[in-house]
RNA sequence: GGCCCCGUCGUCUAGCCUGGUCCAGGACACUACCCUUUCACGGUAGUGACAUGGGUUCGAAUCCCAUCGGGGUCACCA
């Protein structure tokens, strides 16, 4: 073990006496962050990256980099089993599967059941809230050797101090009691709590300086003094994070601890408490892991992206609608939404965050929330190979040029895997620019191949927008095919993809015209005359395609034909075929925008494509 | 407010550690043009940044200091 020859103390333990150990440690509170994907992407990355090296010093599998997840349920308020599963669901979707921590079952692209993680360490359950005896035994310890003792303040008190200090302009700090002395444990106190008096136990802060060595910040010192004696168990019994983030991540042998920067400011605590405590199965003293503390993901207003941007770009939405029709109240909005008035009352007023309520809000009024979970931009048509390497460059970048000398950006999980390195995580704060995002998804749609992407696009309508996806089946096998080949460069997102077929989800007599385009077809147009000829108007040429098009039977009603069909028509006529184009655009359509004409058509179909254009024949008649 | 972190185009960033090759490169967005049957896609070009002020140095985006600006954190949440 790591004993030194000199003086013969054990330190610490070498890292290199086991494997690189990262863990992503979410609280089952909600639906995963997309900072939060991010935090589990470059753990994920450093941890693979150490295993394929050790590897390719032929090393034994798994001893080189693992990655794992650890559930810290301890607000038992807040928690539940099922956001757990959906943060697991998240992270598998995304492509980032752990080697130790709960399993999720999942269903690969064949239909086979696969399980992700594994309990392949014996290192006790992955969920805090069932290693709660554990802690406890961490904390009999500490008020034994008097780095920790029983508080009876109330929150009431508590609370109070705290006004109190922020109107004197100071900082509150809790006042170590009288009775307790450093390094004696506090039997009186001690007493008190075992007789079942309510109480929180709290850490004794040693007073010296405390400086954490950050791997992308460098040092950072905090003087002694600047961390009060914090709880490290509640009065329910649960351990706070702190306390409990030590005590496993000990445990667990976590070797790295990479997380947001918003963590900096707890990791003296986390760093003072290491230092105390010591293992109570082997006697060596805690390790401290290495710390790397990752820029913030922020909003492009510059405020922190948080989950409750929902709540709060809901509330606004009511508050606008409230100011211009009276009519509208919390508690008529939560009559129409079947909700509890007291809930949406308080959550107009800001009382409260309900983020579902926030999504029943949205849907209601017809606004779009920002998308910050993973869940918002999955249901929202992007894809995990996008974000994951959209949000990898949140901060990191492999700081390499490709061959015509432009920055390398596009690159795949695989790559991090191989490259990612901390040395090269910036310290700057990132603004989420969902353009950039949506450019990024496009971009990795379009590479697709037609089949592929017609198959992703026909899962994603599936799962989100079933009915859709029913409308255009209608239409038959072969006409989705051309649909989709024709949505796939128009797509930023799988979502929006829908918006480039509009045109086929009518129906033939509900297609809706465009005054300004009806009256262009009523107009001559001299570009739609051979040279020197008299003009003609859009009206004639529909004319014209339409009685061509109706000799074209039911089985050569194929983009090929009608795109010959139409090449020759526009020769006979002696215009463009462009000038033939646009007004069965508008005759099908309703406006000038679609796909490639022939493709438009037909993936319309013989029939409707007929029935639209004499409808709108007859329309532009009047 | 205390403590801590950060500061290159609108945004993500390369360059900074190891000053000169940087009147600062790429990507997204934007603008123009080309391609084109519309919309897209694709192609070409353009606009656009070293926060400010002092040092150090022959020379600073790069090193030092100050100012200003942004952010995080100060719970019996994690």
């Amino acid at each position: 073990m790591a004993r030194s020859a000199t003086d013969g103390r054990i330190r610490s333990v070498p890292m290199s006496s086991g494997p690189v150990v990262t863990r992503f440690a979410p609280s089952p509170t909600g639906h995963l962050h997309i900072g939060g994907a991010r935090s589990a992407l470059f753990c994920w990355a450093f941890a693979k990256r150490a295993e394929l090296e050790h590897r390719a010093r032929s090393g034994t599998p798994g001893q080189g980099g693992r990655f794992m997840i650890r559930i810290e349920d301890t607000d038992q308020a807040r928690s539940s089993d099922e956001s757990a599963r959906g943060i697991l669901e998240d992270l598998a979707w995304l492509g980032i599967e752990w080697d130790d921590g709960p399993t999720l079952e999942v269903a690969g692209a064949d239909g086979s059941l696969r399980t992700i993680g594994a309990q392949a360490r014996d290192v006790g359950s992955y969920f805090q809230a069932r290693r709660v005896a554990m802690y406890n035994a961490y904390i009999e310890y500490l008020m034994s050797i008097g780095r920790a003792y029983p508080a009876f303040d109330s929150a009431d008190e508590l609370d109070k101090l705290r006004k109190m200090a922020v109107a004197a302009k100071q900082t509150f700090k809790y006042p170590r009691p009288a009775d307790f002395t450093f390094g004696q444990p506090c039997t009186a106190r001690i007493e008190r709590a075992k007789k079942g008096e309510p109480h929180v136990v709290r850490f004794a802060m040693d007073s010296s300086a405390v400086i954490v060595r950050d791997e992308i910040l460098g040092d950072v010192k905090i003087a002694p003094g600047e961390v009060d004696d914090f709880v490290i168990r509640k009065a329910d019994g649960f351990p706070t994070y702190h306390f409990a983030v030590v005590i496993d991540d000990e445990l667990m042998g976590v070797t790295h601890v990479m997380r947001a920067q918003e963590h900096l400011a707890n990791t003296p605590r986390h760093v003072a408490l290491q230092r105390a405590l010591t293992r109570l199965d082997t006697k060596q003293p805690f390790r401290t892991p290495s710390f790397a503390h990752m820029p913030l993901i922020m909003n492009m207003d510059g405020s922190k992206m948080s989950k409750r941007d929902k709540a709060k770009a809901a509330r606004k939405a009511v508050k606008d609608l409230m100011a211009k029709d009276t009519s509208v109240t919390p508690a008529a909005l939560a009559a129409s939404l079947q909700q509890d008035t007291q809930m949406v009352a308080d959550f107009v007023a800001g009382e409260n965050d309900n983020l579902d309520l926030a999504g029943l809000i949205a849907a209601k009024l017809g606004v779009t929330l920002p998308e910050i979970e993973v869940w918002d931009f999955r249901r929202n048509g992007y894809v995990p190979e996008a974000i994951i390497n959209f949000i990898a460059l949140l901060g990191w970048n492999p700081g390499m040029k490709l061959p015509d000398g432009k920055d390398l950006e596009k690159f795949d999980a695989a790559f991090m895997a191989e490259h990612f390195s901390v040395d090269r995580v910036g310290k700057t704060p990132a603004k989420f620019d969902r353009a950039k995002l949506q450019s990024f998804n496009g971009d990795y749609l379009n590479a697709l191949t037609d089949q592929q992407f017609a198959a992703k696009w026909r899962a994603f309508l599936a799962e989100y927008e079933p009915e859709v996806l029913a409308k255009l089946l209608t239409r038959g096998e072969s006409a989705f095919s051309i649909l989709a080949a024709a949505v796939k460069p128009r797509a930023k997102t799988l979502r929006d993809g829908i918006n480039a077929v509009r045109f086929a989800l009518v129906a033939d007599d509900e297609v809706a015209y465009d005054a300004k385009a009806l009256d262009k077809l009523r107009t001559p147009d001299a570009k739609n005359a051979p040279q020197g000829g008299t003009p003609r108007t859009g009206v004639e040429l529909l004319n014209a395609a339409r009685e061509r098009l109706a000799s074209l039977g039911q089985s050569d009603w194929a983009a090929g034909t009608i795109h010959t069909l139409l090449e020759q028509l526009a020769q006979q006529l002696g215009i463009g075929i462009g000038q033939l184009a646009q007004p069965l655009r508008v005759g099908v359509t309703g406006a000038g925008v679609s796909p490639g004409i022939a493709e438009t058509l037909a993936a319309l179909g013989r029939s409707s494509t007929l029935s639209r254009l004499d409808r709108c024949l007859a329309l532009v008649r009047v």
